[in-house]
DNA sequence: CTGAATCATTTTAAGCTTAAAACAGTTGGT
DNA sequence: ACCAACTGTTTTAAGCTTAAAATGATTCAG
């Protein structure tokens, strides 16, 4: 059927003239999320063989890690990004395991703190050395170039994607 | 103790034959993590108040349109990339919605094949247009070439990550 | 000081997810 | 034909996840 259009319009300007496809757009999300869930499942699943934890409990952990003062559930939902509800559930778990532990806040009554136990805190430290070298092993086929080119670039997706999500309202 | 050390050595060499640190891949990872999840999360916020869908019917719908011949729940699995148990809820639910139509396979009584109805290809259509303009909104910041520098990029490291987990050993 | 709005957390209901075990059907070697 | 190994699906138990409603605590304008 295309072919009986007229010669005068080229590829390049039908494409251009089209409601637009996003075609390239999808793969590469396809394909980002693809990067994401090998890594992710691998990591699971290794973090349950080797250490019999799961993948949630040592992403808290790793927050509560790099801040040694604690956080509220507030900053631990906001900071995982995972809804505020779920936390309770977790938290209580690794506080059965003796990894972490609640404290109520002096000031204001609503907010529950948490902090690593020591038992957590070396607990934490065995299992992210390790982690630490399964995710080198993945990017192992990436050079320092590369990386830093992924690093730049994930970083405007970041930006573009939180602009997409939060759109500011234009100021009038 | 290391001051003790003759300053034969400088900083570069003492870097270089350190254990080696992967402080720069762990932070790629989970900046792809947090662009995924962003993505994630905004678009099956976004599939449950405007089609009340949830992403993982939305997905299984999706396998199931490129697919117009169908799929065993097997190739439903690997393709979608989550455990075989997942699915047979999952098919359950679609069924029960209309969307989608169990069949046996007429050759192997084990075999489960799955097809989207009509109704369910056409709720996908609408729903798949939606989609790929939300995607396009979440990399508006990015031209034309850095989305194929993403894709090369992301490439390689899909294919360094199936290096790493499916290590291939010395054939002797 | 009081009540409305806000905030931090918990609860609830539904659904998703996995790993592992169980089941059922098929295949290949003898 | 037989049985062992394998394959495709389902079941089970435990845990994760979300959205939405509920609870309890704090703040602040009036």
């Amino acid at each position: 059927m295309d072919e009986a259009l007229p010669p005068m319009v080229d590829a390049e300007t039908v494409v251009s003239e089209r409601p637009r496809d996003h075609k390239a757009e999808l793969r590469l999300w396809l394909r980002l999320l693809t990067c994401a869930t090998l890594v992710e499942d691998e990591v699971r699943s290794r973090l349950r063989n080797r250490f019999d934890v799961t993948l949630p409990r040592f992403d808290l952990m790793a927050q509560l890690h790099k801040a040694p003062d604690g956080l509220t559930l507030s900053q631990l939902s906001s900071r995982m990004m995972v809804s505020n509800g779920n936390l309770t559930a977790l938290v209580e778990r690794l506080v059965e395991a003796g990894q972490i532990e609640r404290r109520n806040s002096g000031s204001d009554r609503r907010v529950v703190n948490v902090v690593l136990t020591p038992a957590g805190s070396a607990a934490f430290a065995r299992m992210a050395s390790q982690h630490e070298d399964w995710i080198a092993g993945f990017f192992d086929g990436l050079d320092e170039a590369e990386i830093e080119q992924l690093m730049v670039l994930l970083g405007k997706l970041k930006a573009s994607t939180r602009a997409a999500i939060h759109p500011t309202g234009p100021t009038p």
